[in-house]
DNA sequence: AAAGATTTGTCCGTATGTATA
DNA sequence: ATATACATACGGACAAATCTT
């Protein structure tokens, strides 16, 4: 496979620095499996010469994925590839959170975050068919697969049919089951909403993201097999480490 | 209001420079139409205490985004507001580009970039249930709303059974009219996978986007009403001017 | 086993960009 | 507009670890 240089695939002065480019580049070819072959990242020389800069910018960038834990440099062998995958989240009528990612990953963590009691806003208000000010209970989580964090997700319930949502989801530890402990045994995804953007400062440290790094943000409306809505959710995931499937 | 700055909310030394930090920040929040009631974009020094800079770097944050014609700073009044909507594209079972967007954007234009026949690779001979090797058509589409281009997309067809694909995808300006006009009434869309991630030059340019900028990527299989698969493309969006929507 | 090639690690210095005051 | 501090990027030289011949 030549590997001819296309060149130049970086840009300057453009407020984003060459080595945040380059390490953005390389993750991003890392879970493509273009280094699948041999397990590495190409040498340091190789990639100053494909990006058009100095060996130094790559170290840069290369040092910036190896505080991620996404490689290893070893003295005289080369920088070894750590971690690769992105797990898929399936998107579906049916969805569940636990139960679509339980095949990839070995042990999966949720952990409820905080909790209170809200009124509804205009924007909580309208997706759950309420008017504002109708008490919500809203649950705040993080969510891990195999101890790396994937998602932080915020919930949102009416209190008046769930009232124990909390309680129950902190001992059971998912939503379906708090749900059929409060009576509710089924329920369908009935609108997902999905936008890109840059992690904002408390995205970056309950994720443990580097600062630039995007968040895929869903925002879905659960229901009951009547129509009438039950949940309100907006889950933010790392979008370096997820790749959501729609299954229509 | 009383946005009160909990603290700061940009990070330094992270190879992103604070006034492309900022002017993302701003950017999201015109786009969440968090500024709706004034039309305008906050005061310099409000948003220099709010984010915790000097008022100089607010302004290298608002001239990028006047760059980019998303504002326009008026001496004497303020920065006001060009632009922000965020158009909502949908994803169902019967997903068609142009019908979906039909009602949020005025005039569609649909570019066909080029095209050229290619054997099949792993890559696009798996989601077709092809053999690698086996004659694709590729169409390279640059689709645009009102002018402001929204996603550019690559598609392959089976070329021997859409051996006409190109001539009639530039005559007609349609996938749906083109597989029409080769004997294909109907189509579903069967899978798609979104993933979110920064966007090479290439996309930069033919999408008019500023280093940084983040892409929405969706790959989509579509197959007719036997199950056949038709075509896989993998469209690329602007993140920060489309939202998806999944009804399932 | 020894020598040479390859690859990462570290040090020097210089120029430019970013951010504050 | 000026001055200052630090981050970014480049260029070269050499050391240290590993692999190949």
């Amino acid at each position: 496979m030549a590997k001819m240089a296309v060149r130049k695939m970086v840009e300057r002065q453009t407020g984003v620095a060459l080595w945040r480019q380059i390490a953005d580049r390389i993750r991003l070819a890392i879970s493509n499996g273009d280094y699948d072959a041999t397990g590495m990242v190409p040498p340091e020389m190789a990639l100053a010469r494909e990006f058009g800069v100095n060996r130094h910018t790559v170290r840069s960038a290369l040092a910036a994925l190896a505080e991620e834990g996404l490689v290893r440099a070893v003295q005289g062998r080369g920088t070894l590839i750590e971690r690769k995958e992105r797990v898929t989240y399936p998107i579906s009528r049916r969805t569940r959170f636990s139960q679509g990612l339980g095949r990839q990953v070995k042990e999966i963590g949720s952990k409820l975050l905080d909790h209170r009691e809200v009124p509804a806003s205009h924007e909580t208000a309208a997706p759950l068919g309420l008017s504002p000010g109708a008490p919500l209970i809203e649950l705040r989580t993080v969510s891990s697969g195999d101890g790396r964090p994937l998602s932080v997700a915020v919930g949102y319930f009416p209190a008046d049919r769930f009232p124990k949502m909390a309680e129950e989801y902190a001992r059971l530890g998912s939503v379906t089951k708090a749900f059929a402990a409060q009576g509710l045994d089924d329920y369908v995804r009935v609108s997902t909403e999905i936008v890109a953007r840059h992690a904002d400062t408390d995205e970056l440290a309950l994720l443990k993201l580097s600062p630039g790094a995007i968040i895929l943000e869903a925002q879905a409306v659960n229901a009951d097999l009547e129509g009438r809505p039950v949940e309100y959710s907006r889950t933010r995931f790392a979008a370096d480490r997820m790749k959501l499937r729609i299954e229509t």
